[in-house]
DNA sequence: AAATATAATTCCATATAATGGAACTTCAGG
DNA sequence: CCTGAAGTTCCATTATATGGAATTATATTT
């Protein structure tokens, strides 16, 4: 079946050949691995970097897979690898501060937990893995809500919002402000918005080539979590998302060798 | 530029759509998703799953991202974040036999050693990272062509072998019958063949839908190593390849619920 | 079990895009 | 300035994609 015709065929011959070699390919290389012909093989790599799935290097001479296809791999990955990966950061985190750091990742439109640490001292967590959260009341969506493309936070933001506690925020131009804020700070905060009582912070996970699909954060109850300064906090935030998106999970090389 | 145009565009919004359900998506719901009608939908998918992009659940009804995808991924992905993933096991092993234990990794037509760890004891290594392993003489590389395709084996007896030793077994028949023998038994061995007097045992690793890309391997001098009877040594590396196969790389979800 | 709704698949005349050899351009090295 | 190889564009021919409608399969309801 379907082996022998269609153009997949030949676009992913062509990316067979392009993740063979780590460090890219240049046209005529391709032609060579793939037995296509020159103006043919040019045409297919043309079109794949139109959608994204390979990239130019050097003055767009030599090939590289590209972002796109890196972000569908990343959205492919089944939660319980991605928390096998993250657990040693978040009990470093959870070891610091004495209060619940977790994971959530995007699926679809949709931000969920998908790993969770917490300090021995506590019997409940307010973030079990699994766990939806909100764009507008939890700050690990909005530090990836934050980072998406436009069409997709329009989608969002039509869609409507609960009311958690008095202090949630459902208003769209609040909303809209709020994530003009991730981008430029780069954390979220969420004060009582979702339980009441319950501080939150959370800061993306910026994958090299594909984009954010992760956020790291940690909650707890303002009382105690509110002690230490938002600096700290999110100082600490920022370098496990920093270890993670180079960690296991990293994507392939970045552009420059 | 060619955003709108081409045929790669819908392949690519099909596969967002799908990559973005974990669950998998029917035919219906990818429709829904991306607004192609459903006879274009339908073959669409269709050539998708011929090339094995994408895959079929449940006597294909629901569709998912598939093993072909997933090997690209492996390939492309930076050695240095495999080599972090597997340290662990690899000190496992390590301290088991007080001997060297390594990941051995397929890039292109090339298997290289990637990840090494050797006992406190040891002062040099015979697979340094980096190290090329060539397939008539090396268990890793064994184990891992063992398990690739026709055509590409085809292609690796092809070319020409090396004598490193006197042991060394340069024949391409006796090299498709260790093939062949890798296959039934699981592992692969090497006793002297590459450097005289080293033995060195291999198991490939199987991921879960995107075949062989690594074999799990130890090494040290046959002197001390054959100490250790085969089957014990050999169980111990496809402990650690599961371990591997199901840990912070794993592929997505198997193909029943 | 029959009826009904919904999803999956097949069909096919038409429109559209892929093909690849040749011609042309760009670039690096001598 | 010349030369050869890599990269790019062109275009008549050919093959493939298209999508609405018809058909079959599958699930759900009565």
């Amino acid at each position: 079946m379907g082996s022998e015709t269609g153009i997949l065929t030949r676009y992913a011959a062509v990316l067979d050949a392009l993740a063979a070699a780590p460090g890219g390919l240049t046209l005529i290389e391709v032609v060579r691995a793939t037995g296509l012909p020159r103006g043919t093989a040019h045409r297919l790599l043309g079109a794949l970097r139109g959608v994204g799935y390979i990239a130019g290097r050097d003055g767009r001479k030599v090939y590289v897979l590209g972002p796109r296809l890196l972000r569908l791999l990343h959205l492919g990955q089944a939660p319980a690898a991605v928390a096998a990966a993250v657990r040693p950061l978040l009990d470093g985190l959870t070891a610091r501060f004495k209060e619940t750091a977790f994971l959530a990742k995007l699926t679809g439109r949709e931000v969920r937990s998908v790993a969770m640490r917490m300090p021995d001292s506590e019997s409940q967590s307010y973030v079990q893995p699994g766990r939806l959260m909100p764009v507008h009341a939890t700050a690990s969506a909005k530090a990836i809500w934050a980072h998406q493309e436009d069409g997709a936070v329009e989608a969002i933001l039509a869609e409507p919002r609960a009311r958690f506690t008095d202090k949630t925020r459902s208003g769209e131009a609040e909303l809209r402000a709020d994530l003009e804020r991730v981008r430029h700070s780069g954390f979220a905060v969420c004060d009582g918005e979702l339980d009441p009582g319950v501080l939150s912070y959370a800061c993306p996970v910026h994958l090299d080539g594909a984009g954010v699909l992760y956020a790291i954060g940690m909650v707890g109850l303002s009382q105690r979590l509110g002690c230490f300064g938002a600096q700290e906090v999110v100082a600490a935030l920022q370098e496990a998302a920093e270890a993670f998106a180079k960690g296991p999970l990293a994507a392939v090389e970045s552009d420059r060798p």
